[in-house]
DNA sequence: CGATATACTTCATCTGTCAATGTATTTCTT
DNA sequence: AAGAAATACATTGACAGATGAAGTATATCG
């Protein structure tokens, strides 16, 4: 059973600015990368990829350039801005939150004695 | 700074069948649950709040009946049914799930050498 | 008596995801 | 050389969850 994409909803941005931050890189390789990092469980589906390039551009966070035309498909290279290393420590930080807050309202209370 | 609500996105009905997990119980109070296991960090709006209810009961994961006509305005409290238990235990898992994944997807790789 | 807390409801809007569809090039297979 | 598969990107319309805003009603506290 695949994981459902809804419970990794809006933290597509920041998934694709983690792999900015170690170099540029294109939409396929970056997907390829999500398989290979998750062992194959995840992948974007290329619509939401394609968009959240939009969406991150238009934030200021990436930059876009075309890759030189060797051999292969064009592909279009992204590059992470300066905000957009503040950006991703801003949410980087977030997650480290998100895990405490879900794993604290996601746990049965076994204790009922003390109240 | 709040946790941007746009990431515990979809967790909202797991939150919620994990207090009904423990007993019946109404909106409000949930909700104050979810205040005081956040420590303040973090609140249902009413609307997101009431709308997973209808949600949940259209699933069949819950049901619903109004509480006795105590002092205080009127409780509509809801329950959790046997399909809603195995529903949490699903989601329960995935979240175990989605934590691995995020943890290996937001992380700098800090070893270049050998690829 | 007015403010505040408790308690629930509905609706319009916004945002992110995704199925579907299309374009183009290269490599592998037969 | 023909056809399939992999690489690579882009757009559009539909859908679902979250939420601001507005409303209803009762109880409590100063």
């Amino acid at each position: 059973m695949p994981i459902s994409a809804d419970i990794l909803r809006g933290h597509t941005d920041t998934i694709i600015l983690t792999q900015l931050m170690e170099k540029d890189s294109y939409g396929y390789e970056i997907n390829k990368n999500v398989q290979k990092r998750t062992q194959g469980q995840y992948e974007f589906k290329e619509a939401t990829l394609y968009t959240a390039f939009k969406r991150l551009e238009k934030s200021g966070w990436i930059t876009a350039y075309w890759g030189e035309d060797g051999p292969g498909a064009r592909r279009r290279y992204y590059a992470i801005t300066e905000a957009g290393r503040d950006e991703w420590k801003r949410r980087s930080e977030e997650w480290q939150k998100t895990r405490e807050l879900l794993d604290a309202l996601l746990v049965m209370e076994e204790n009922h004695e003390s109240n």
